[in-house]
This record gives C-alpha cells, sequence and structure tokens, in this order.
DNA sequence: ATAATACCCAGGAAATTGATAGGGATTAAA
DNA sequence: TTTAATCCCTATCAATTTCCTGGGTATTAT
C-alpha cells in the first residue's frame, strides 16, 4: 500500500507552484530543474492536475503553469486524490460493490478512507510551504 | 494506493479462523473452499500471517490453522501490517530518510501513517467476523 | 503403511508503474 | 507575420511488482 511517485512528485511540483503563487506562470523547464524530475514526465503530472482545475496554463513564449486556487484553499488530500486516481483503498469502494450488505470487510475499507481523507484534506498547501 | 489482494484476501481468511475460533484447527483445502481461494495462493498468505506469530498450525493428517490469539485481542491493523509488509504509505517512513528534516512532505506522510494505524488497530478482529 | 496434511522453493504470467519520445497546436513577442 | 517558446496529445518501452501455479518434502493421525 504505497504512494505512488506520480503523488509524490506531483505534491513537489504544487509546492513548487505555491512558493511562487501570484508571480506570474513558471515554466515547465523551471519547475522540472527545480524538482529535479525530467521535463516530460512532469509534463504528464502537470496535465492531469489541470485537468482537474488545481492548476492553469498560459501557452506561448513566457507562458508557464500556475496554482487556481491560493495555497491556503488547496488541500494535499486535493492533490493527491487528482494525482493518484482517487484514494480509495479498495476497488469496491469507487465502484458498484454486490457484497456491501454482506461483506464484513466493506465497513473497514470505507471508515479508513474517511480518515485518510479527513487526515488529508486537513493540511492545506500553504501549510506544507511553510513548515506546518 | 491500493490495498494488495494479499491484504484482503488473508484478512478474509482470518475471519475463518476467527468464526471457528476454540473449536480446533482448519486445514488449508477447508479455508480455501470457503474463501473461494487457490490453496496454493492461501498457503503463502498464511506462512506469512505464521511468521508473524498471529496463527500456528499443526502438521499431518487432521492438522491445520488456528488463531494464536483471541479474535478480540487481534486488531485489523496487525494483520494488514503482516500482510502488506508494513503500512508505511512511503519509503522513507521505513528507512533512512536523509532529507528527514528539511523535507516538507515527511510530516504529511508521518501524520497520514499514524492515523492509518490509529484507524485500524481500533477494530478487532472479533468486531469484524461480528459485523460490529 | 497410507492418506491427509502442512511446509518449502522456484518460477512464470499479468498488471501496473515509471519514464522516454515525437510531433502537433497555440500563443506571445519580435 | 514570422519565430520561438510553450503547452498538449498519444504511443511505446523498460522495469518492477503482484498474483498465482506447480512440484516436491516432511510430518502425523489412523
Amino acid at each position: 500500500m504505497k504512494l505512488s511517485s506520480k503523488g509524490r512528485y506531483g505534491l513537489k511540483a504544487m509546492c513548487e507552484l505555491a512558493k511562487h503563487y501570484g508571480e506570474g506562470a513558471l515554466s515547465l523547464p523551471y519547475i522540472a530543474g527545480e524538482t529535479l524530475l525530467s521535463e516530460k514526465y512532469l509534463e504528464q503530472l502537470l496535465s492531469v492536475l489541470k485537468k482537474d482545475n488545481l492548476i492553469d496554463a498560459t501557452r506561448g513564449a513566457s507562458g508557464g503553469y500556475f496554482l487556481k486556487k491560493a495555497p491556503e484553499e488547496i488541500s494535499v488530500g486535493e492533490i493527491l486524490r487528482s494525482l493518484e486516481n482517487g484514494l480509495e483503498i479498495v476497488d469496491c469502494l469507487s465502484g458498484d460493490c454486490q457484497n456491501k450488505a454482506t461483506c464484513h470487510t466493506y465497513g473497514v475499507w470505507s471508515r479508513l478512507y474517511k480518515e485518510i481523507n479527513k487526515c488529508l484534506d486537513g493540511i492545506s498547501l500553504k501549510q506544507l510551504v511553510e513548515g506546518e
């Protein structure tokens, strides 16, 4: 039960964007340089975050990426749910579990899922960047 | 961030053992039949649980597996930590993170790790089998 | 002895993840 | 209007992990 590097790296990129919030857009090469990630891989992560409306981008010369909301209004939970494609610990949580009623373990996963989200939604990007 | 089927299946097997706690040992073929798992795969899961002292086994004819403690004294957390080889969400938690001091995200993982364990340690196998 | 059982080890199929690559579309600046 | 910077899309590959199967050995009740 590990977080993928997609999640870890993407969160790092979001921190970078948060650090420069309000200073305009950051270019892909710049973010890649700061986070030590390949431009091509980082690009994929940013495109996911953009699809989920956490960041936005301007194209063309001197374009780049920027946060769509202020760092204090973005939670780590939102970011990870975007990158990890949901934080459901088991598939039956996200889908159509037939045995929901009879299955004893369903309750465990559901409880855990709520706790995880509660925990991560309680930490804002601002807190993260400023070190609590 | 998904739980492996090792964890899910192993927990199922533990439930089966809990249902028959005090009635002597259950054979591998029997447990496999109840949980609808292949004997060979289940065998590996049980060997992990045995290594971690959650269950024990007697060999020879009419032998089998049984819980080493009462269902109310075994937590779901213990079981999953055994099967999943720890519930650390990222590697730096289990190891020797160099950047621990400077890394901003370390605190997030550590907080989440504690919450996950707290949640799962709060549910006993007995509660699980009896439906809370 | 024999049958039923747990135990051990090796390996392979399948899925997921991590990362690379190329080319295209869009836009700002010169 | 050209040019260059940049985001955007999609395919593919290598590596890793996970899931599962199979064969053979050791042990014990009957």
